[in-house]
DNA sequence: TTATCGTACTTCGTATACGATATACTTTTC
DNA sequence: GAAAAGTATATCGTATACGAAGTACGATAA
């Protein structure tokens, strides 16, 4: 059940090199998987030798993958002491909230900008994206939502065709991907989520990119005003 | 001469921990100061070994430093054969620019929204980096030209407070950077570029906003458009 | 000239060892 | 009994050595 298949960077990884791949590389992945899978919890200590002795493999590629997850900011590492599954604080949840907003706007924008066709393929995506979330909704199975919600702007962003946005999207999302097993499910709050992609697919049909940008901003705005109205004291 | 300081993510490295750095950041600071100085240039390969001898360390640190540098995406490895620094294609300059101009725009909004107090701290500083511009034109000193002008859009966006955008932005121009060592100068295009920087400063002062957001991002398209313009046949 | 082969070099991964340090636990002292 | 000091252990950081695997390049043969 590896959900949220796009938070993994392997999933652009061809069936092409498999042997091909180092072991720093797998371990990494690996890593990655139970860290967004929530196994490793925020503020959990990662250490070395276990993770070196489950995946069968020396330190050296383990430290190497360590790392590299330290380099994406999912990790911090003190000095003698071990890597930790990073806890963002708030104002870094805000400033990630704000990136991404910015991002999906940018996003959304370009969409609606597509020739005609493409906007079809996307709309029908995102529409079933939408649906799925509907009914994820009614099952109140908070998960498939959560992750159906992922699919329908990991589209709108790939349809951009700017790689280097989808990369840049990809490590803010995983980044607060880290707060948000936290604080499961507003379902109230579901409902709303749900409308509001509903405009933003009109907008896009409508090739209305100044609303479709307008719209998205103001959803993952609308998604943070959430987050921080139920949460008022989570400073730890 | 150790020139454009906020590229190196040292930068923020306080005084604070000099023995608490590890050699692997040692190393990738030291590795990522000579391929943004150009001593190792796009498609070079960085040899292990020798990168070992010359710092005094093992090859472990190395190793490390060089995974980091990989998934910040200046270097890309190749198994069995070694890292190499990345040399960006067209699509990717191409895409880097547009997330640029996004960022720089979304920059100058916030900035021109600060209160009066801070905005007029930033605009000195904008002067004053606008002016350094105009002198190093005037001596044709790119170098000192370019590092300016790094310094005017490092300022704004700093002024955000936005840590997490300060940090994609930097990733950005640190790849930016890779293919700009080739394509030095076009010396007219200086002159545009210092008076689009006191436009720029105008809408900060008056509080513009969309103005100022407005005003980055056709600056940052016009950069980008002066860079294709002048070398249509750079597939190498 | 072209294709194949073989050698040398480099990287990758492993194993091992040792010093440094932080954390936890124990002991001592007030 | 509580706080402080000292010790112990676990883990990290680093170094070194060795074998495996792959690549690059030159040599050889057709």
């Amino acid at each position: 059940m590896s959900t949220l298949p796009w938070l993994t960077e392997s999933s652009t990884d061809r069936i092409t090199d498999v042997r091909d791949t180092s072991l720093a590389k797998l371990v990494r992945d690996d890593t990655l998987a139970l860290i967004l899978k929530g196994v490793l919890v925020p503020g959990q200590r990662i250490n070395e030798p276990d993770v070196a002795n489950r995946l069968k493999v020396s330190r050296v590629p383990v430290r190497e993958a360590l790392r590299e997850l330290e380099s994406s900011g999912l990790v911090v590492s003190r000095k003698h002491s071990g890597v930790f599954v990073r806890q963002l604080g708030e104002t870094e949840i805000r400033d990630l909230y704000q990136l991404r907003g910015l991002l999906d706007g940018f996003a959304g924008r370009c969409a609606a900008q597509l020739p005609l066709e493409q906007r079809k393929v996307l709309s029908l995506l995102l529409t079933a994206a939408t649906s799925a979330m509907l009914q994820a909704y009614s099952q109140q199975d908070v998960q498939a939502y959560y992750a159906e919600n992922l699919r329908f702007h990991w589209a709108i962003v790939q349809a951009t065709g700017n790689q280097q946005l989808l990369e840049t999207y990809r490590g803010i999302v995983q980044k607060l991907h880290l707060s948000r097993l936290k604080n499961l499910s507003q379902s109230v709050a579901m409902q709303v989520s749900i409308s509001e992609h509903v405009e933003i697919v009109d907008a896009l049909r409508n090739a209305d990119a100044q609303q479709c940008e307008a719209l998205m901003a103001q959803h993952v705005s609308d998604a943070y005003q959430r987050l921080v109205g139920t949460q008022q004291c989570e400073t730890t």
